[in-house]
DNA sequence: ACGCAGTGGGAAACCCTTTGCCTTCGCAGA
DNA sequence: TCTGCGAAGGCAAAGGGTTTCCCACTGCGT
């Protein structure tokens, strides 16, 4: 027979039974286990024993309607968690864990009846505060109704500039990338992106621009390639800057799969990568940019950073200290074989 | 001045609240609230003006303390959830939710101490049952030590075999892919995919092997061949495979990114897909399945289901009604562009 | 007018832990 | 012997909601 008779029922043991066995009252018992109040150090020793022989695990249920913190809090996705939502979640997991808060998770699919579901569910079990994070980086109209617990947006920020709101820092990323190909000797780069109506596509346009006049460079073919976050958006877009700026030596791209969809089409169509065009990715998505052929240099946006700092100002509201406006969280660029010094001009 | 103002720390009203506003007592208030005892129409009514009024909603906290039940599961995920254990996450959260339970999401990373850590932290929380979600669907050990409350094995099932597991049904995926293959005329077809060490790979390996059986098939190549969950090892396989045997028309793959990888070395060494050879892969992951030129014919693994029918499991668990052994979800044949009709034998 | 049935709603216990206050006891000093 | 003090630990309330039990009152029948 072992020892740990698993899927027994057995209740579980209250300060009550613990205190009985130990032969004392409950508020004595109490004391002892959390090492207050005046007590012989045989007491305390008693009744630890006893706590130990019945399993003893204090209810956090009946701490939390005491203490008025339930230890708790929500983390509400706006739209299934997905490849950018989910490392946010880890990290945030990951902070809160280490301060022994627990997340309740809520996924609202992109519903806002959904969302004020959940949000009512999160307020009648007395969290003590909220993440939203989002699933892209476009801002997020806030929560709604009156809150009556601290709330951080990870990932898309608030529209409210009194929110508190950690986000990856675009611009930061971009100057990454674009000062990397600069570099390596680069100075007709293009920027090929996702949709027009995505903050992260827009965002990363502009920045881009504005970075590559640092430089003194302009776009190659003159202008942004806005279309689907897609691998055959890369290769359709390849033929087009390529036909409009033939000596494009560079292209940077809004994300790993455009990037791939670039390199794909380079490689295909007789282009040597990185010597004859180099290639940046952005998101560092291993399974695009190890996948590639080459290996893509790429934008680490951090998520998981994301996520762990969205958690510590969280828990730097709830203890009193909220912060306000949009906190950017910088990136970092990941140096693989698809850029490199360019070959001596043939 | 917006009616909602956001952010206000005002105190939750309470039922004593909403009980001093009616003019009657807490007790009185309970029932009005939640339909029981025998009250007069009108003080039933008066009572749920005062709640909205106060816009009162009870303390999920204290209901629990007092009912036992906490209305709260654990979700145990024991390595980062990846893709994997993302759908498996979802699905589940989906069923709870309409259950009005909620979930707590606790990642392990594959780590015994965090998981006991984690394990503890949800039994102080009251939680009324758990989930453990592996990553992969190799079996696993049980939580260890006695449980008291019901746990449900979801993907990766325990090796205990008293315990309830949900598990993608890998028979009857590859009976699907297997079938469709032989279905439109192919005789060759091998099979690509995982590490040995690889529950899913050497199941589906074997399931392979005595389907062919069933049409009076073997194995193209005369054998399965293992590498790396990757598209380079589809790559690399793909020669390997058609040097043993040219006359191969069909790859079966572990994965869909070892799916990805023939086809892309299919195409490249002038091999038409799917008129020459056809390629089925095997999770449906949409960013290999949909980017893969051509798109990939994959089996579905179901894995929404496979949290949906784990949350039903252990909510039924929770009611009264265990149930024990491993239970598969049936899978789903994708059919895209990598398969069809064999072209007549030139 | 009295008794009875039935209705409406109050009082209190309970869930479990924490904590401030109070009691009790022993011992030392006067 | 009595006072005083410190140490040890008991007592009880609080936290918010639910539920059982019971009481009081109304209205009806006789």
């Amino acid at each position: 027979m072992p020892t740990a008779e698993r899927g027994s029922t057995a209740p579980r043991a209250t300060l009550t039974d613990v205190a009985a066995l130990a032969g004392v009252t409950p508020g004595t018992a109490s004391k002892a286990i959390n090492g207050r109040g005046r007590l012989r150090p045989e007491t305390r020793e008693r009744v630890r024993a006893a706590a130990e022989q019945l399993n003893f695990q204090p209810s956090a249920i009946a701490q939390s309607l005491l203490s008025g913190r339930s230890w708790t809090v929500g983390l509400i996705t706006t739209d299934s968690i997905g490849r950018f939502g989910m490392p946010v979640l880890l990290g945030a997991e990951d902070a809160l864990g280490a301060g022994e808060i627990s997340v309740l998770l809520c996924d609202t699919r992109g519903d806002a009846i959904r969302e004020r579901h959940h949000l009512r569910a999160l307020t009648a079990r007395g969290v003590d505060g909220i993440i939203v994070a989002g699933r892209r980086t476009d801002p997020r109209p806030p929560l709604p109704g009156p809150i009556s617990v601290p709330v951080v947006y990870a990932l898309g920020p608030s529209t409210d500039p009194e929110d508190s709101s950690v986000v990856s820092d675009d611009a930061h990323g971009v100057r990454l990338a674009v000062q990397h190909l600069a570099d390596s000797g680069r100075t007709r780069i293009a920027h090929v992106t996702g949709p027009e109506h995505h903050a992260a596509a827009t965002a990363r346009a502009a920045h881009t621009r504005s970075e590559l006049a640092e430089f003194g460079l302009q776009l190659a073919a003159g202008r942004v390639h806005h279309g689907e976050w897609s691998e055959s958006w890369g290769r359709q877009a390849t033929d087009i800057v390529l036909r409009a700026d033939p000596d494009c030596d560079a292209f940077f791209c809004g994300n790993d799969q455009i990037a791939r969809g670039v390199a794909d089409a380079l490689r295909e169509s007789g282009h040597l990568v990185p010597q004859d065009i180099a290639v940046v990715g952005y998101d560092n998505w291993d399974v695009m940019a190890l996948a590639s052929r080459p290996p893509l240099t790429t934008v680490d946006t951090n998520l998981l950073e994301v996520g762990r700092v969205a958690a510590l100002r969280l828990m730097d509201a709830i203890d009193g200290n909220p912060h306000h406006g949009v906190e950017p969280v910088p990136c970092r660029l990941v140096i693989r074989d698809s850029t490199g010094p360019r070959a001596p001009v043939r």
